[in-house]
DNA sequence: TATGAATGAGCCTTCATTCAT
DNA sequence: AATGAATGAAGGCTCATTCAT
């Protein structure tokens, strides 16, 4: 058997486990079991339990990135573009339940990890942020850096919620989901670019 | 020393290790210590670490849901009762930023707390329902709780997700990222209650 | 039971374990099986494996010292001196063959404790040169260190391997064996205190 | 390629990572790829790693012993003969720093291989104490073996911890070591085949 | 003959949890 | 009520050893 079907294989397994029991409570027998191979094996191939996850999260981050670049490679208009890259990541989080939590739960709170989780997020926010900037480009308007990161994590967020949310419905698309983000929140950027901006109110205390 | 007291004390240790250490990382011993009290102490007024964990997070939770009904109680505009209770948010995550922004972080890593979770969420859902209902109504409209609840979600996962994002910018006030998240939001939510629908697009695959 | 008392026989099964198997092949569920206790008291009462066998080191070297001391102390004349010193020797090796495997054969296998086994050895080549020293001023010559270190690693090392032929002669009582060394040293030294040297020889290779 | 001679690379490789690592220290894995070789082969060769070590320490005893028998060989003097089976000692020693005498400080540490070393003591030792049954023979006395085994175990030892001071002294040539010990034991023996005896003292305790 | 691949077994260490006092 | 002392149970990691090729 190739080695890197070997290789694939664990890391399934170490993903399933890393997402079901935590990362602390994952345990490298947990792994190796599920994987159909031995211990000794896993280290042999993938390092330390510290490497193995990061070796998910790898795995796992640029899954997700693919899916979405690819998503919006297409040469639509803006928001259509993030709208489909928006049904990309309810999809990918559909059909990869596990890989998604192996990177937003457990990678989120071992602060061991935070340099590959900036890293992961630094592409994640790039790309989102770099749909956000395109739309408001199209606008008229001259994206600002500053503003538009946080922006991309609120994104980021809104849909990971979602995506919990879906998780109690099943049996709605990946469609759906992403056109009910993007009724929430574009009809506010469209406001956006055109200019219009809320204001904190003034009643006093 | 009235029990109440010494349960308080405990929570506080507890919240403090768990939120710097990590849930698994963080030991009983480690608790004891910091509440100046002995470990069977502990046992015998929180119970396993596990339920002291959930106890934790029940106290904070409801805390932070006091803190933002507490703010969303006046009698003002609906869009300024959203951005209070949005600014209350941000003020609690801020104030307690060792405190319940981690141990969130920490509970959505195990699958064990998904419960509590599940229930902390709801109640926050609900709030946050709650306030977006007022706003539909105030603009004329009959609240659709099927449309509600996702669209509150998306906002609690927003507001998390900035939060987050805030706990790299400590300098930026409660009031600035409420008012970011206003922006990229209400306005959409405005269209919205005007009855403008966006509508997914039609390009061919 | 008192701790001190705890202390001792887990540190008597330690240098029991510690001998018989090495130091490496030593496992801590050995050792803490022979003192009759649960794995991690060891590791409360004295920490690693490592520190353990510090601990071992530290002990058995300052008895062996302590008793040599002792015999020593007597205003006696040196030969006399330094004989007591070579049964006090004998008697601790033969009463404390475990303790003396471990100083002697265990530590100095393990490059990890060099420092300590320096420690100890100063130690001990400090109370044997100040025997010699002794003897070789009541001769009336002055003592030089750089000669007297390397004379009382020598008395050591034939100690240790007289040592280890008493353990297939048991009935020789330690008396008899510090004789015999004394008879094949001390004439020896007498002889250079008189002055004599024994030159290395001339002929041709 | 000849067998005997990838024995010997084997070897070669093994008493090095021996020598270096300790022998729990030094693994199979090491020992293979130092020699440039596949770990079955080591296995199919030389068997387990005990066996593996015990013959390292057969080779590297054999080659001492044959080269202090070669240097006794010569007709030369008792005292000169001893002298310069010393200096052999020694300068086998010196040369093979990390071979011999680390793989002998290894193996005096582990009960497993007492056999070995009390062998190769043994034949040490009946070496030694032919020399001595030479030199007391030339002397015109009888040698009693009852009292030669002794001395000569007291011989080796020193010479033996000797050699370990020497390691911390590299730049003292053999000649000087070799001549050091002479010094200290020769005038002894010396005096012993002259009949004289030293007798215990008897200071009441 | 030679090896890449695989594993059983074990060791150090830690920690949640509970008695005995 | 309060605690010092004690332990069962795991978990990460390594390595000597052996098949299948």
């Amino acid at each position: 058997m190739p080695r890197s079907i070997r290789v694939e294989q664990m890391l399934d397994a170490a993903v399933g486990v890393f997402s079901a029991a935590g990362y602390h409570a994952a345990s490298m027998d947990d792994i190796a079991e599920r994987a159909g191979i031995s211990k000794p094996m896993v280290y042999a191939y993938l390092g330390t339990k510290e490497e193995l996850f990061i070796a998910c999260v790898h795995r796992e981050g640029t899954r997700l990135m693919e899916a979405i670049v690819a998503a919006t490679a297409l040469q639509v208009p803006p928001d259509e573009q993030l709208w489909r890259g928006l049904r990309a990541f309810f999809t990918f989080v559909g059909d990869h339940r596990d890989g998604w939590a192996v990177l937003y739960r457990q990678a989120r709170g071992q602060e061991r990890f935070a340099a590959e989780l900036a890293e992961m997020r630094a592409r994640m926010v790039e790309v989102v942020a770099g749909l956000l900037a395109r739309v408001i480009a199209a606008g008229g308007r001259r994206p600002r850096p500053a503003e538009l990161t946080p922006m991309a994590y609120a994104l980021v967020g809104a849909g990971e919620s979602l995506a919990d949310w879906v998780v109690d419905h099943p049996s709605e698309p990946p469609e759906t989901t992403a056109t009910r983000l993007m009724n929430f929140v574009w009809l506010g950027a469209g406001e956006l670019l055109r200019g219009a901006t809320w204001r904190p109110p003034v009643t006093p205390e």
